[in-house]
DNA sequence: ATTTATTTTTAGATTCATCTAAATACAATT
DNA sequence: AATTGTATTTAGATGAATCTAAAAATAAAT
């Protein structure tokens, strides 16, 4: 009868919700186990669980998808997730490729309270450091535009809302060339031979950026600079 | 060759630091079991467990005491419950009866920057709210000089400094007559027949304890008012 | 429609933290 | 020194969360 899940069984939800982009579609034993780096042995265990306590629907051989009671923890978890994100870089200056880690610890923090306080103590942002929106106390998040550099229009503008990777190289990469969330970004060519891009950043010189990084790079459109 | 601890692994190393008051004498296996709202069995399996780990000394039948490596790392459990203790009293508008568990939690998470960065955001704080001691990076904490108001002389003057006990209806019985961390305390008189006390709490009107609510009120002595 | 390949599931083990129940050691008294 | 009582330890089980290796089901390709 105790209803409190585990660290794993929260973090299986929440992996169940990014592959399923809304916790609608069903998803699969083998990309579950990879994104949890475990085996799809591992992962099938605990799908069995999870539907054993009617947080995800499963049937053998079809998949998982998250059913209501799942959606809403899945969503709580990312909401925990990014308001402590905000803490760490706002309030303790970390860097925003230094806090992901850590909030990943913090996210299973359980107090009915705590979050509340948090998001007020934060003036109730509605954005990760990484440009992700926090859902609020509902689940509901303000869905922004969004598309990647190596999809957008030459001649787009837009700001840096996203990095669609954790990789820590890339991130520090990004650093290192002035890229952030928030950079201003102007699409000057996309070469066709390697898919590497050339842009300005917050109205600074020419740069290229490789197809690799153009791809995992999102921005949401604006009308001019 | 994992070093990382468990969460029950580090509690047990807390629990048994507070036992030995500072980690040098020896803990028997049903104080610490006791102490862990556990059996002897599982606190005699944990010991054992932990000694293999040299974190711990233990012979049987000797009981457990805390070596160099464990009273590290128990100190620096403890290093982290206060600073979350304060930051979620004094940032996130928390009354102090209402931390302890949260802090349960909050004092688990592994991030070699996070308590820096905290402990520089707080100001760097030498006490917790209910007035214990912070112990700094390499475990040393000044000890204040405290005494239970129970064994004060009357007529003296002093600080409360710490409640030597977290039941919650006792914190908000305090709370409910004004006494908090910080109150200057004057005790008047102590009544043979009960143990009774009684005090004026910030120079205010004259009130009465009982012997328990004055045996779990620490206070630290001042010259004057 | 078979065969082949891939995905998914099961079966059986392992480790951690716990339990109950029983055995053993130590301490205290007669 | 034998007895009684308490503290401590062991033995054996259980439930998560994991694993490897093997079996079964589905999907893809000839």
């Amino acid at each position: 009868m105790n209803s409190e899940l585990s660290f794993t069984e929260e973090n299986y939800l929440k992996a169940i919700y990014h592959l399923s982009s809304e916790g609608s579609e069903s998803v699969n034993t083998n990309s579950l186990a990879e994104s949890m780096s475990t085996t799809p042995a591992s992962a099938n265990d605990m799908v069995k669980r999870l539907a054993q306590k009617k947080l995800i629907g499963y049937q053998k051989y079809k998949g998982a998808n998250l059913l209501a009671k799942g959606k809403k923890v899945a969503l709580s978890i990312i909401r925990k997730h990014r308001l402590w994100e905000v803490f760490l870089v706002e309030k303790l200056e970390f860097k925003w490729d230094e806090v992901h880690e850590i909030a990943e610890q913090l996210e299973h923090i359980k107090s009915p309270n705590l979050i509340k306080r948090l998001d007020k103590f934060l003036g109730y942002p509605t954005m990760d450091p990484h440009g992700d929106p926090i859902p609020n106390e509902d689940g509901v998040m303000k869905e922004t535009v969004r598309a990647s550099i190596s999809d957008v229009k030459i001649g787009s503008n837009g700001i840096v809302v996203a990095v669609n990777n954790d990789d820590t190289l890339l991130l520090q990469h990004l650093d290192s060339i002035g890229i952030k969330l928030g950079s201003r970004i102007h699409i000057l060519d996309r070469m066709d031979f390697d898919g590497s891009v050339s842009l300005t950043i917050d109205e600074g010189a020419k740069q290229f950026i490789s197809k690799t990084v153009a791809e995992n790079l999102m921005i949401t459109l604006t009308e001019k600079k």
